[in-house]
DNA sequence: TTGAAAGGCCGTCAGTGAGG
DNA sequence: CCTCACTGACGGCCTTTCAA
C-alpha cells in the first residue's frame, strides 16, 4: 500500500513512490474514490443493463503504462464508448475475454516528469526493498477511511476489496476483526493504561507471545505484497508484450508501404 | 489405489533499516 | 541505543498431480 499499485492494488517497489495521481474521468464513471496515498482508485461503473453495477479496481503507475483489469461482465460496458483517461500512453484495460481496450489517453501536467530515472541506485536500492510503516500508511490514510472502517484492496483479479471491521467483543483487551469474505481473526488491545501486567516470566512469556502474533501478522502481509508484486509483474509484462505486438505490426505495415511506394 | 514429487501456505527465527 | 516493521530463509503440514 505504498509506492505503485497496480490493477489489483498491487504495490510495485519498482516504480518510485507515488506522485500526485494524474487521473480523470469522463462520462459513465459514477463514482470516484482516489485514495491518493496509495494510488488504489476505485471505479464503480453502471453495468450496461439494470444489473447491479460493475466495480473496477484499479491503479495508476505514473511512470509506466497502467493496466486496467476488470471483472467479467465489464466489457459491454466498456465497449460503450466510455472513457478513463490516464497519463500514460499505451495503457490498456484487460478483461478477463483477454481482448485490451486502448485507453485514451491525455496530456496531464501533474507528476509524470517529476521522477527522473536517473535516481541514485542506492535510493533505487531503497524502494525496492523498503517500504513505508503501517503506521505511516494508516496515518496517510486517516482522512480518507471512517474510523472502525478499513478497506484493503488485495489481489485476486481485482476483484476483492476486504472490508474489515472491528467490533468490541467485551472479551478484556481484545478485539474481533472481521473480514468482509467470511474470515476473522483476534487481534489483541493493549490495557488502556498502554502496559500490559507486570510480572516476571509472565510478562516475558507475554511479549513473546505478542511479538509472534504480531511476526505472525506481518509475515501474513508481506506474503501478500509478495503476491501482489509479482502479479503486477506479470501485468506489466503483458502490457510491454501487447505494445511489442504493436510495435512490430506498425513496422510490418510502415514497410509494406515503403516498398510499395518504392515499387511505383 | 498408492506412494513420491511438487507446489503452496503457514509460523518462526534472524537480520536489517527507520524512527524516536 | 532501543523498538518496531519488514522480509528472506527454513522447516513443517497439507493438497494436488502423476506414474506405477
Amino acid at each position: 500500500m505504498d509506492g505503485m499499485v497496480d490493477e489489483n492494488g498491487t504495490v510495485d517497489p519498482l516504480a518510485p513512490s507515488p506522485p500526485p495521481v494524474a487521473i480523470s474521468s469522463v462520462g459513465v464513471v459514477t463514482q470516484q474514490q482516489l485514495v491518493a496515498s496509495t494510488n488504489i482508485v476505485h471505479l464503480t461503473l453502471p453495468a450496461s443493463n439494470n444489473h447491479a453495477q460493475t466495480q473496477v479496481q484499479s491503479v495508476i503507475q505514473p511512470n509506466q503504462q497502467s493496466v486496467i483489469q476488470t471483472a467479467a461482465n465489464i466489457q459491454p460496458v466498456l465497449g460503450k464508448g466510455n472513457v478513463i483517461l490516464v497519463s500514460k500512453p499505451n495503457s490498456v484495460i484487460q478483461t478477463p475475454q483477454g481482448s485490451l481496450h486502448a485507453l485514451q489517453v491525455v496530456e496531464t501536467t501533474a507528476s509524470d516528469d517529476s521522477y527522473s530515472d536517473d535516481e541514485s541506485p542506492k535510493k533505487r536500492r531503497d524502494l525496492l526493498t523498503r517500504r513505508p510503516s503501517y503506521r505511516k500508511i494508516l496515518n496517510d490514510l486517516g482522512g480518507v477511511i471512517p474510523a472502525g472502517a478499513i478497506q484493503i484492496s488485495s489481489g485476486e483479479g481485482g476483484q476483492s476489496i476486504h472490508t474489515l471491521s472491528m467490533t468490541n467483543s467485551g472479551t478484556a483487551g481484545a478485539a474481533i476483526v472481521q473480514y468482509a469474505q467470511g474470515q476473522e481473526f483476534f487481534v489483541p488491545v493493549m490495557a488502556q493504561s498502554g502496559n500490559i501486567t507486570s510480572g516476571g516470566g509472565e510478562d516475558q512469556a507475554r511479549k513473546r507471545e505478542m511479538r509472534l502474533l504480531k511476526n505472525r501478522e506481518a509475515a501474513r502481509e508481506c506474503r501478500r505484497k509478495k503476491k501482489e508484486y509479482i502479479k503486477c509483474l506479470e501485468n506489466r509484462v503483458a502490457v510491454l508484450e501487447n505494445q511489442n505486438k504493436a510495435l512490430i505490426d506498425e513496422l510490418k505495415s510502415l514497410k509494406e508501404l515503403y516498398c510499395k511506394q518504392k515499387t511505383e
